[in-house]
DNA sequence: AAGAGGCCCTGATAGC
DNA sequence: TGCTATCAGGGCCTCT
């Protein structure tokens, strides 16, 4: 669930609220993330100070003291929580996107620092932490994947040449974070009903004004969905004001078999599984 | 090389 | 009421 625009949301709130403080003392209470939790993980982190808090697609960054970096990926369901010293709910955190009721349940990460606990929870482990010991092991990891939607490489040349000869349908592209990285099945699912573009179309028949489309409105959407704090689509009676309200201007996701949005399209939203992700679009203006 | 499918995991919900 | 089946989805993995 946490895409692009809901980490970036969260990188805003742990920039407000965890910038230049040290780490006292980290628990691990479940090693069996995505990857397993590496064993000099509570020592590697303990008294260094968080420098900086940045964002690569959907992963936080924090800059650590002595040039390393812990990076954290929340998966399909994980949240990060700060309680205050009193250990009561840090309820003035207005941009923090997830329930600011810590569940009692999934608690795997606790991290002290000066002022406040941070706690990571994710129900199904989908998530990580990964330790770097320096720069150039952080940047060896991100090799791999590929630019922002948000980024300059990703322009109509890149996307062009990427496209030549590939069989492969625009939809899975989109999720593929090699091709573009950021994107998530929600987001997929919108930014192609803005191109109307068919979700099953061939990424080598896409024409140049296709792939203008594709990365102007992915740009166009995550940054309107940063502004709106995100998208949050469950859970809503724990709502205080600090989910995202995205997910309001949803045209297809989670639409299925109500009226198209597009003005003089009488159209039906449809939904399809493509590499086993549930995928809306318009079955009449999506071409 | 490209693409399809499997797997990890828990909670919510549907159906009997 | 309580069981089982299905779905949700990010990303890495293997196999063809």
């Amino acid at each position: 669930m946490p895409e692009l625009p809901e980490v970036e949301i969260v990188k805003q709130s742990l920039d407000k609220n965890i910038k230049f403080q040290k780490i006292k003392k980290v628990v691990v209470r479940n090693r069996n993330l995505r990857f397993k939790i590496s064993k000099d993980f509570e020592f590697f982190l303990t008294n260094k100070k968080i420098v900086r808090i940045s964002r690569k697609s959907k992963y936080l960054i924090l800059h650590l003291s002595n040039n390393t970096f812990c990076i954290i990926h929340l998966g399909m369901s994980g949240t990060i929580h700060l309680l205050d010293k009193n250990n009561s709910i840090n309820n003035t955190n207005s941009s923090f996107y997830n329930s600011p009721n810590l569940p009692s349940k999934h608690n795997h990460i606790e991290i002290f620092l000066k002022k406040c606990r941070l706690i990571y929870n994710d129900p199904r482990r989908f998530g990580f932490f990964k330790i770097f010991k320096n720069k150039k092991a952080l940047l060896k990891f991100f090799n791999n994947i590929g630019p922002e939607p948000l980024n300059k490489k990703f322009n109509i040349n890149y996307i062009f040449n990427y496209f030549i000869n590939k069989k492969k349908n625009i939809k899975s592209f989109l999720l593929d974070q090699k091709f573009v990285s950021g994107i998530g099945n929600i987001y997929a699912s919108e930014i192609l009903f803005h191109c109307k573009i068919n979700p099953f179309k061939q990424a080598k028949n896409l024409t140049k004004l296709d792939i203008k489309k594709i990365r102007y409105f992915s740009k166009v959407i995550l940054n309107k969905a940063i502004k709106k704090g995100g998208s949050s689509i469950k859970d809503f009676k724990n709502v205080s004001g600090q989910n995202g309200s995205y997910q309001n201007e949803f045209k297809v996701y989670q639409r299925e078999n109500l009226n198209c949005l597009n003005k003089n399209c009488f159209g039906k939203v449809t939904k399809k599984v493509i590499s086993k992700r549930s995928t809306f679009f318009c079955n009449r203006c999506q071409k």
